[in-house]
DNA sequence: ATGCGCAATATCCTATAGGATAGTGTCGCG
DNA sequence: CGCGACACTATCCTATAGGATATTGCGCAT
């Protein structure tokens, strides 16, 4: 699930704090701006220095943090007007690709193994489905990502998969401040992309996935500037001595 | 130049660690499949492992090397001629497009501050020019890397910019493999963009950039079966007991 | 001869301590 | 009253040591 995945195996404490660290930027409990300490996270997660330092290394190299060589990671700022346009403008090119190739593979592909588990066919169905009309923000956000993951998965191309995979990290904010009725659009866009996958009807389903982002667009839209004006008075908040950093 | 830009300011033991091993891999002295060892390489870079385990974090998320919880970190296999056929098919449908942005700013637009230094325009002649028609293969395939992302940061799309960016990272094998007569075509196609984005016409340097790629792919081809049976071999010698571990 | 189980080793993972550096607050001077 | 220099503190960066785990090699039974 994450973009570095851990193959399998033990889950080892790096792990942990990679994906307890990056929830928290996912929940927007550390806006962008705020300071992470680097052994200020060591106490509070009661781990040591080093298993910390592997996950900030990790978040950097995705892009969520910043790091400054000699004074600490920060998260990064919210996207702008203009990169959020250009996002949305770069998924238009690549997601309609993976939702054609998808269908094209057919229900019998062979399954790819440096892919997903192989099991994402089975699966998309269900990751079409968002999880409740009026649930918590974080599970549809979380169920969105996995969608258009599974999609890009069973495209059998391991390359635009990787690269529709690092391209919502930024995301997270702007889903978050979705209103709930576009939670069931969403949902029934979904299903129709992956009707069509199933249907092996190709272009049907790099059109529905055209659609589906150009409405998925103008809703984000709306929500950006929520969400812009809400960052801006958090980073604010967190700009005076320590308000926000990691204790 | 690193997609994991450490902004300004001190290098720190970490950041050497990570150029010194990024290097190794371009250079091919740590082929596919080999294993690298952690506190092996903090004795022979006269590190300690901690900067080493803060680089190979970093070399995982940009997808040089693959991690197993507790048996260590080996450099990823060559791309699959699927794979490199789908990364082109990438490279195609963005570069394109950050050249026709880079030319459509102009000379004289706002400097992007998350961008580059800002100097990437006076720079463009430069980077399109090759260094050297019979020089070391390393140089030709660093400054083709530059040449592209400089293009990519005159698109002002940072996400663009980013994208382009991550794909070039599983090029430098079927760089090297390259032939001496395509450095100088190269270097044409190069000049062509250049000379279109300096005289501010978007369509015509979209088109270069499309024939320099459609082109380029070409002749990565004939490189590309070289390179996967080198590579193979070379695998095939790394596998018996620790042969080309890092001491 | 082949497959299985056990022991030894190398390696990773984690924790703690010390040196170095950037940022911050205060004091004194112009 | 404003500005510059100094010292202090918090934090990062690096190094070293010990516990836990996967892998490897050997021996034995089938």
């Amino acid at each position: 699930m994450a973009a570095t995945s851990t193959s399998a195996g033990r889950r080892t404490l790096a792990d942990s704090a990679y994906t307890e660290l990056k929830s928290r930027i996912m929940r927007s409990e550390l806006v962008p701006g705020a300071k992470l300490s680097i052994d200020g996270l060591a106490k509070q997660l009661a781990f040591s220095q080093t298993p910390i330092r592997e996950a900030l290394a990790r978040l950097e190299s995705e892009g969520l943090l910043a790091r400054r060589p000699l004074s600490g990671y920060t998260v990064e700022p919210l996207l702008s007007a203009a990169e959020f346009a250009d996002l949305f403008e770069i998924r238009m090119m690549l997601e309609p690709l993976a939702a054609r190739r998808a269908a094209e593979r057919g229900p019998d592909a062979p399954p790819e193994p440096a892919l997903g588990n192989g099991d994402e066919r089975a699966d998309l169905l269900g990751a079409a489905r968002t999880p409740d009309p009026s649930a918590d923000k974080l599970l549809f956000t979380e169920a969105d990502r996995r969608f258009h993951n599974t999609v890009a998965d069973l495209s059998g191309s391991a390359q635009l998969a990787k690269s529709i995979r690092r391209l919502d990290a930024h995301l997270h904010l702007h889903r978050a401040y979705i209103g709930p009725e576009a939670i069931g659009e969403t949902e029934a866009e979904h299903l129709a992309i992956a009707a069509a996958i199933i249907a092996v009807k190709p272009l049907a389903a790099e059109e529905a996935m055209r659609l589906h982002l150009e409405r998925s667009r103008v809703r984000h839209r709306e929500a950006f500037a929520a969400a812009s004006a809400s960052a801006a008075q958090a980073a604010e908040a967190a700009r005076p001595r320590r308000a926000k950093a990691a204790r």
